[in-house]
DNA sequence: ATATTAATTTAACGAACGTTCATTTAATTA
DNA sequence: TAATTAAATGAACGTTCGTTAAATTAATAT
């Protein structure tokens, strides 16, 4: 056999893709194999090699994209000038936009480690593109005095990984909405870096 | 050649359990070849059965020794009763110990997928033991009215993710000492359960 | 109808994998 | 000193790995 009737590059190409990222975010991408990929997208292995020049490719190609798409989406919702409301908005759209993509996620956080040097440098100046943006945002307001930000390093790096951390316990159906998750986690990122939130009970806080 | 001069077995032992660790986080269990750690120890792959059945129980092994160790200094050190107290207990414990334990920390977040189920029930239940610790801590506090802690199990899951991601960017010699990370992370962690610190600027707080 | 291009197959490559086994040498015990 | 145990070797097992090459069929263009 070859060329089976009705096959068509652009589907196969972005079931590779599919596949891909969830094989490699299920099994880590040195556990997964080229066989195993193109088993289950249905053809052998060497078809992939039409569509991906290496199985490295596949992966820098995975995690290009979600950081492409981070960032263009990001820089979209992000609208307020205000470094509290930046704040807000930025705790939220990272909420929501990972949420809703664990395994591009656990990729990018845990395969960077398996890129070879120049896959490795293109994604990760993407991360730090990122994380200078919450950067900016606890400076601004730590300088106009809106914030009390110890060290905004620290703080940018304890934030992110505080909301990205969601993807470890989060799955959908379960007992909280995203909405209710989107809520409590951007009232502990604004009282965290001494915002204090307008949620009533503010008598609580003066107990001290 | 057969036994070499000089050799002993619990020397060996150690070896490869040091080389394991520290090969299994830099590349990934499945990237690791028994080959690799015995070359690194300096011995033959067929070697490293004398001491371990398979290469499986190297890493069970590593996690459940990390995580025994990690419950017992977590249990001794947590001595106050007051919530407030506890929970910076807790948070100045997790940065410290983890800080100087990079590698096993890495694993035990990572490579929970590379076990099988034995194994990983085991390390899960450990885990999920440490949890409690830090939830039962938040719901104490919350039922008192010291802390503003929307949803225990939520809070504990964001303050497990953002102290335990120090390990992403802290690297020894640094601008920050440890004793200042930890000052850092400890405030940040009280503030984000509604607890204002002591650290003076309290009419920053009141603008709102 | 024919030629070309797209999509896939089958077969094969050498290398590396985890693991087992029989053997060999060093250290310890009797 | 002889027998035993401890610690390691080297060769080999069948399997799987990523990748390449040539062949084959389907769809499209001429």
């Amino acid at each position: 056999m070859a060329r089976i009737a009705g096959s068509d590059g652009e589907v196969t190409r972005s079931e590779i893709r599919k596949v891909s990222l969830a094989l490699f975010a299920q099994c880590g991408y040195a556990a997964v194999s080229m066989r195993q990929i193109a088993s289950q997208v249905g053809v052998q292995a060497s078809a992939i090699y039409q569509y991906y020049p290496n199985k490295q490719q596949i992966l820098v190609s995975l995690l290009q994209n979600h950081m492409d798409g981070l960032l263009k989406a990001c820089h979209d919702e992000l609208t307020a000038s205000d470094p509290i409301e930046r704040l807000e908005q930025f705790a939220r759209f990272h909420i929501r936009y990972n949420i809703n993509r664990p395994d591009e996620v656990f990729l990018s956080y845990m395969e960077l480690r398996s890129l070879e040097p120049e896959g490795f440098a293109t994604i990760a100046a993407l991360r730090s593109k990122y994380e200078t943006i919450l950067k900016s945002i606890l400076r601004d307001g730590d300088k106009s005095g809106v914030m009390k930000v110890d060290d905004p390093h620290v703080s940018a790096m304890a934030i992110l990984a505080m909301l990205t951390g969601v993807n470890t316990w989060y799955r959908s159906g379960g007992r909280l909405s995203q909405k209710k998750i989107e809520n409590i986690y951007a009232s502990m990122v604004l009282k965290s870096q001494g915002i204090v939130t307008d949620t009533a009970d503010k008598e609580e806080i003066t107990h001290v």
